[in-house]
DNA sequence: ACACAAACTGACCCATCGGTCAACTTGATA
DNA sequence: TATCAAGTTGACCGATGGGTCAGTTTGTGT
């Protein structure tokens, strides 16, 4: 019963990808304020071309973050059954903070988090992180106090806390990293003033 | 050798500060996209008196980046001779996290680096920063391998991650500096991937 | 009260941006 | 290779934003 659609033709399918690797550089260039005039030529096509991939600028944005999304949800299942709880959890970070780092999307999360499909891989990794902080936590590796929510909030942390240096070294946010995993281990840790926030 | 300059008038002052508390409420509610037109209306004046008070939209900014990073500047100050080091520091950033939470000013940051007032202000903030870790560390209270650029870029941390909520209790900030801070504490520390980056 | 400079006003200018569309190209199919 | 829908193009549109300025109002020193 499927509709005899075509299929679509090669230049469009390489015009879309052409278009999606210029947008984010140019977002990387310029924030969200990146004109579609800009990507466009970036990518060497027309205006119109745009929209016929892209019905706005916000659905562009939101084919970009769901691409990273869903990487980094793939990534964050490959540690769910890692032997080591501590590890896999302090794994799914690093693999997150690096992903950031290479493609800075937090400024495009708010413009995308109306669309479906990104809300849907938000509480899909969502899960993840879950298992991997339940885990994490009966294995003693991570203080009792600290949830999910807690984690996935502070996973942007790290690298966004070396963007107000002007060139930070690739690396620096692994020191980040570190302080703020060791604030999420037992050993030394003191009452938190606030409980935890509900998700979302 | 001063110029006969005329004292400003009294409405003219008034004006300026009305925009200021204007412009502060609009980048809030709007980010730095707020509009001139919408601010000049907020306070009840004309679009062409926020030129006549200040240069440019930068300019505006930076006088705003200027007042609270004063503020800051000078509730530093305050820490500096308090007998325990360590509650020093954690007052500090408790003031400096607070202040974030109630005048988001971090997006204005960047736009107004540029500013020699704002950068002869942060330079001094940073001073007052260098002696409250110094003391602290001496003190034993915080790790030895933590330095004032990491406490200057941490600053922020606790009131950006709250940001990805829709509606983030008003202390939530709270939480998250006690887990920061508690990865800056002695106990339990584990060693850091990357050296300390230079400032700035 | 007067005089004047400082301050205010709002219409106007120009650049830019997201988005549209009618005319034109082109890749796939038969 | 003939055909045509799918895809591309770039001029165009309305909205919006930062910034200007000639004309007007107003606070203030005399």
């Amino acid at each position: 019963m499927t509709s005899p659609t075509r299929p679509p033709r090669a230049d469009s399918v390489r015009n879309r990808e052409l278009l999606l690797q210029a947008a984010e550089a140019e977002f990387a260039e310029h924030g969200a304020e990146a004109s579609i005039a800009d990507i466009a030529a970036r990518a060497g096509v027309a205006k119109g071309t745009v929209f016929r991939h892209f019905a706005s600028k916000e659905e562009l944005i939101a084919a970009l973050v769901t691409g990273h999304m869903a990487t980094l949800t793939e990534g964050a299942a490959g540690f769910l059954d890692d032997p080591d709880p501590g590890l896999a959890l302090l794994g799914f970070l690093t693999l997150a903070a690096d992903q950031r780092q290479q493609h800075d999307v937090n400024f495009l999360l708010t413009a995308s988090a109306a669309n479906p499909e990104v809300a849907r891989l938000r509480d899909e990794l969502f899960g993840h992180i879950e298992s991997l902080v339940a885990r994490a936590r009966d294995a003693g590796a991570i203080r009792a106090d600290i949830t999910a929510t807690d984690v996935f909030l502070l996973t942007c942390a790290p690298v966004h806390v070396t963007e107000f240096l002007e060139n930070p070294p690739p690396d620096l946010w692994r020191r980040y990293l570190g302080i703020i995993f060791d604030g999420m281990r037992p050993e030394g840790a003191s009452p938190l003033a606030m409980p935890a926030p509900k998700w979302p």
